[in-house]
DNA sequence: CCTGGCACTCTCGACCGGTGAGTGCCAGTC
DNA sequence: GACTGGCACTCACCGGTCGAGAGTGCCAGG
């Protein structure tokens, strides 16, 4: 077990190290922080701190890094989250007020997120699985031809072409409208496919095809979009740990035009509260020089999607992670509000 | 007026560097291109091209780099637009057969082009101010609160909240959906204006205001999102010129972040086929080392959009030009289906 | 007008020694 | 037993020097 100035070696080691970008000497550490023992003594400690393996020197007699589990024992117990100060608050506030629809939405809370931590920002659009319906409608664009779209409560929108294997009338197009909604309207995604199974009996034999396309399509749907969208932006903060560089961005840049990656990055995170993977956390090869901050967001209790940042180990935890949790709850009000 | 050997030579650099990335010698060209002349007169050639501007040395005594003109001279007169092969373009039609929408359809596209350039993508969706109105749906959510959507002939939809100023009821509200449709169906979103305009006088006088309330924001819908929406990718393929990097690669994000900035790139592209924007030809600071390959694509004859990848100065323009041309006819192909 | 030859320039990589930050260890002190 | 001061040691970094190689410009001759 370490000591309690150990942990403070190691907390001071991480602050400087984030802020100057170099490797931490045990004399600088003394003058920065008011240590009240002498640089040898933080040698002492460095050298167990290392044993341990929550330090490293990057090279015989530099000075000390912190590894990912060093990082990870400081985000555990030596760091808080640093809440953002109320301009700060009141300005993001304003900025996704502003927004005119979910789209919208979405691309301020990324540019903002980006801003705020000068890293990479990552946003899901709402999940439709935890969704309900807000209303299905079906246009008739040509006699055999129409088309379905779908409105949920988050305020997404999806649209589908449907080919029917005949043609139907305006009047049994209006009917299965009245009755699908009936239905369905104000219920889970999951509860849908249930809802729907009996629905093409209660119709002429003529028609019954037709409806069974339109729900198949429906269902189709769901499945389908339940595999998210996703937002990011901030790229060019990667330019800014210009050390390791090309060798890392690379592969980070890769990675993060993955969606499918980064939405099984999310979707890791572990439901209630922020979750931080740090560096070798990540599985992904591309991402093992990075830390990911990640958390829900949802218009009311529940989450519906998440959102985080993406950027080097050595980024600033409390700030992030103040930020990252403070606009996801501004804009669980946005999305709850409309 | 340059003699044909010199254009030759011009050209064999152009090749040369865009190939191996490196200042080309005199010697190095003889050596591979099959040019009839010593190392000692191509020098000469160089030094007069190097007079007119067309290509430059980095320092004294190194080889010869094309420049912004010579790139340009290169572009209009000494290459042409390499076709793609067979199994290449039956590559992309497959790929993009597979889409189930509109964004779909984008994001293949960004990915498509990216990869096959292997350079940064742009796709702007298909604008809103050359399409037809499909459909407009409106629905009750509350008893004064309503959805609007607009579903437009290339498939996209756009959706917003109208609060009323009274309550409205079914009736009215079904009254107002098919009047509104039959006026609009078909029509060009910039004649919509126009032909709503005394639909508020035809109702009572209790629904007027919401009436109004409800075109107004279906004309705000239409101006809005004339502001066209874009997708990019394939920004990992800027770490392929690792050259004179951090330098040039942070600027370029950072344009490429801003929107509006590449909107304005896309837009001052000439209309009918393609536009090569060299270097200094792109006023925006951040791309002023970069070259825009642009063209339209539509459905049918007129463009609805373009797309268009962002590279080095020292890409290879044929085969660019030739995988951005064949992508957009094949995207207008598959718009024109749908 | 083209060509071979020649002197010149300039970048690049290797090598080298001095400097300084930082370390590990040890003996001494509280 | 914990802390401290001292000391020898190790490297990364910096600046300078040097040789190699590639490329050039120019000139005289075919």
């Amino acid at each position: 077990m370490l000591s309690e100035r150990r942990l403070e070696v190691l907390r001071a080691i991480v602050q400087d190290y984030v802020g100057t970008q170099e490797p931490v000497g045990s004399k600088a550490l003394t003058e920065r922080h008011n240590i009240q023992v002498s640089p040898a003594t933080v040698r002492n400690d460095m050298a167990a701190l290392e044993d341990e393996g929550y330090i490293a020197q990057p090279h015989t007699s530099a000075g000390r890094v912190p590894t990912d589990k060093g990082y990870r024992l400081f985000v555990d117990r030596l760091a808080g989250v640093k809440p953002l100060s109320k301009p700060e608050r009141r300005a993001i506030q304003n900025f996704l007020e502003d927004a005119v629809d979910l789209d919208d939405v979405v691309s301020r809370t990324v540019r903002l997120l980006a801003q705020l931590t000068r890293q990479v920002a990552v946003v899901q659009y709402p999940s439709l699985t935890r969704s309900t319906v807000r209303h299905v409608e079906l246009l008739l664009l040509a006699p055999a031809r129409l088309m379905l779209v779908l409105i949920t409560d988050t305020g997404r929108v999806e649209q589908r072409m449907v080919d029917c294997p005949a043609p139907i009338s305006e009047s049994s197009l209006a009917d299965l409208r009245a009755r699908l909604n009936s239905r369905v309207v104000g219920e889970r995604f999951s509860e849908v496919p249930r809802l729907v199974q009996d629905l093409p009996e209660s119709f002429d034999a003529e028609d019954r095809g037709t409806v069974s396309t339109v729900l198949a399509t429906l269902l189709e749907t769901l499945v389908e979009e339940t595999e998210e969208r996703l937002m990011i932006g901030g790229t060019a903060n990667l330019t800014r740990f210009v050390h390791d560089f090309p060798l890392t961005i690379r592969p980070v840049l890769e990675a993060l035009e993955e969606q499918v990656v980064l939405l099984k990055l999310l979707g890791e995170a572990k439901e209630p509260g922020m979750t931080v993977r740090i560096g070798h956390e990540n599985v992904h090869e591309g991402l093992t020089s990075t830390s990911v901050v990640s958390v829900g967001y949802g218009s009311g209790d529940e989450a519906v999607a998440k959102l985080g940042v993406v950027g080097p180990t050595r980024m600033d935890y409390p700030g992030t992670m103040g930020a990252v949790r403070a606009v996801a709850r501004y804009v669980g009000q946005i999305l709850a509000e409309s």
